[in-house]
DNA sequence: CATGGCAATTGAAACGTTTCAGCACGGTGA
DNA sequence: TCACCGTGCTGAAACGTTTCAATTGCCATG
């Protein structure tokens, strides 16, 4: 069923039928009527290639993946959020997977010479990204989920993980921790830094020197978290306190206190980042686990109507947000326990 | 950059430059390496609605998430096989997210008839499911991870969950465990179905009542994964084994069976379905969890071969196939402690 | 009663490919 | 020498939309 037979169908002109169902004013509003059920009941729907080559318009968005393991469960969280704002407006969501950066380059070329997106979505940059220049260079428009260096504006949102990371940092100071371990997301990933100069900068401002043995960069895993706290674990001074960048890296660090037969809330205390997902809540832990809280579903969905906004031609300088982090306290956390054994 | 214009720069006809790039036999050798030269140098891609529309396909397959909750860590680890596998021909995957059964069927009716897929994967099916006679109805080519009951031939990849839990079931009674509580997926989805014949075989092949009291059925998250576990533990004859249909959920099970300050591998054993996830990993939980293995990612990048497969027009009958699920043992599973309690 | 203007509609060009049908050219067999 | 064939190329139709420019009635205005 193409336009052609279906306005014959209908008694119009193509023309009328097409501005009947893309909403143009100069149709008579019965008419209107009369084409949109008639394409209900023939179940008639533009083809969207056709659509497409005479808008310039692709009607879909896109994802680029590296490395397929980038696929994680923050992914999903964020691209149900997406998704569900996209779908408002018939938008799809069209996933590339690439193995290495110069892919990546190559993907993004490719998305845009054969304009199959109308836009991409860029997520987790790095502090100098160059995806910036090179998106700006070939006009594809996009939104960054997170931020980056750039002398050129471009559209993002990202959440305040300095502001989080430093407010975590000195709630574990108030109760007196000094020795506090930091398992952070890869280096070079911008919210990383962000995460690294909140922590520093609240050590900072109690003079509190900050101990490089306790500091680990790696992927948010099960398995990272659980690896990170044994070292920290095995130090001579071991901390009193931890932050895990994620609910992953949480399950394993408190795995690891765990197999110590230290209990936590008590012995140490640990402050994990929560993105929120529907699996695992940290409300369910034992011990309850504190927070630093921000829902990675909702950018997701944020991060749609940004999408809508920079194709709508508003100006990129206007089209960022930082969103606050939420500081939750639950049973992880507690006053840093007298160090006796080591006055020694 | 259009074909017109990038035709004329190499000085060759539209005809000839569009075969040489897609391959045709009919061009001089030198021609086509030429006209390759030339693409790479100007970057000219097709314009993919055009080809689109010139050739009936779309260049993309699609899959139709319901509720965006489906989007969990399965799903991550399933595109990302699947992404893998399509790159290879350049095929994209396009998403939709709906909120309900009717707007799902809505939605497959949009791609169909506006040819926006070449074919789409269902996934997550019940015993009957109707999406087989939709999209047959449709005309719209499906691969089915998992499986149904239908009269019509249908490409599908499953597991072997009933081999799978029969299996592991069967170990823990020769084990000597005699009550044995099941945390199974969502009833009516086939998956579940099958694991709990499964089940209830191996039970029945010892003469071993099923007790519906250690029965759970539910999504696989932590949350849903402790609740279970905490209901069989007040049982008043609890369990002395523990079946998972996750990863996720036996995170859960052994945080309920933690907190009763029982050993797992000791007092209570546990068998847990393990999908393969990058970042949670049964060998490096304490103990370490014995598992039925399967990974999805694989076959995620399966389904991807098999998509091509079904557009390539090969006999539906013959694209199949279920595969078998090895049970890894490891420390959680231990011979059933003796009941001295329960004697009295 | 002619004129202009407005509302509703239509014909046809344009979008950028693929591919059918056809053409030029040189070599081969009779 | 001529018909025939295969190789390598080209012109133009077709795909299904959107949208510009034009057309038809009809009503109000002077």
């Amino acid at each position: 069923m193409n336009l052609k037979e279906f306005s014959r169908l209908v008694g119009l002109s193509q023309t009328t039928v097409s501005r009947a169902l893309s909403g143009y004013p100069e149709v008579k509003a019965d008419t209107r009527e009369r084409v949109q059920e008639a394409a209900l009941k023939y179940g008639y729907h533009p083809n969207r290639s056709a659509t497409g080559l005479a808008t310039g318009r692709a009607g879909a968005i896109g994802i680029v993946f590296r490395g397929s393991s980038e696929f994680g469960p923050h992914t999903s969280e964020f691209m149900g959020g997406l998704g569900s704002r996209l779908e408002a407006d018939e938008i799809d969501i069209l996933i590339s997977t690439v193995e290495n950066q110069e892919e990546e380059h190559a993907t993004y070329r490719r998305l845009a010479a054969s304009k199959r997106v109308d836009a991409v979505v860029v997520h987790s940059p790095v502090i100098k990204d160059d995806r910036v220049a090179l998106l700006n260079e070939l006009g594809l428009p996009f939104v960054m989920h997170g931020r980056t260096e750039s002398e050129q504006p471009y559209a993002f949102l990202d959440i305040d993980n300095y502001g989080a990371i430093k407010r975590a940092t000195s709630h574990l100071l108030d109760l007196g921790h000094r020795r506090i371990g930091f398992i952070n997301g890869l280096k070079g990933r911008t919210f990383a830094e962000h995460r690294d100069q909140g922590f520093r900068k609240a050590l900072a401002e109690r003079a509190v020197e900050p101990d490089l043995a306790l500091f680990g960069n790696g992927e948010f895993t099960d398995e990272a978290g659980y690896r990170f706290m044994q070292v920290f674990l095995s130090n001579p001074q071991p901390p009193t306190a931890v932050l895990a960048g994620s609910m992953m890296s949480a399950l394993g660090a408190m795995r690891a206190i765990r197999s110590t037969g230290m209990m936590l809330g008590r012995d140490i205390s640990l402050v994990a980042h929560d993105d929120v997902f529907s699996y695992i809540n940290a409300d369910n832990m034992v011990p309850t686990v504190s927070t630093t809280r921000s829902s990675i579903r909702a950018a997701g969905a944020r991060v749609g109507e940004f999408l809508m906004q920079v194709l709508s031609g508003k100006k990129l300088d206007d089209i960022n947000e930082v969103w606050p982090v939420e500081l939750v306290l639950r049973e992880s956390t507690g006053p840093a326990p007298l160090q006796l054994a080591s006055v020694g």
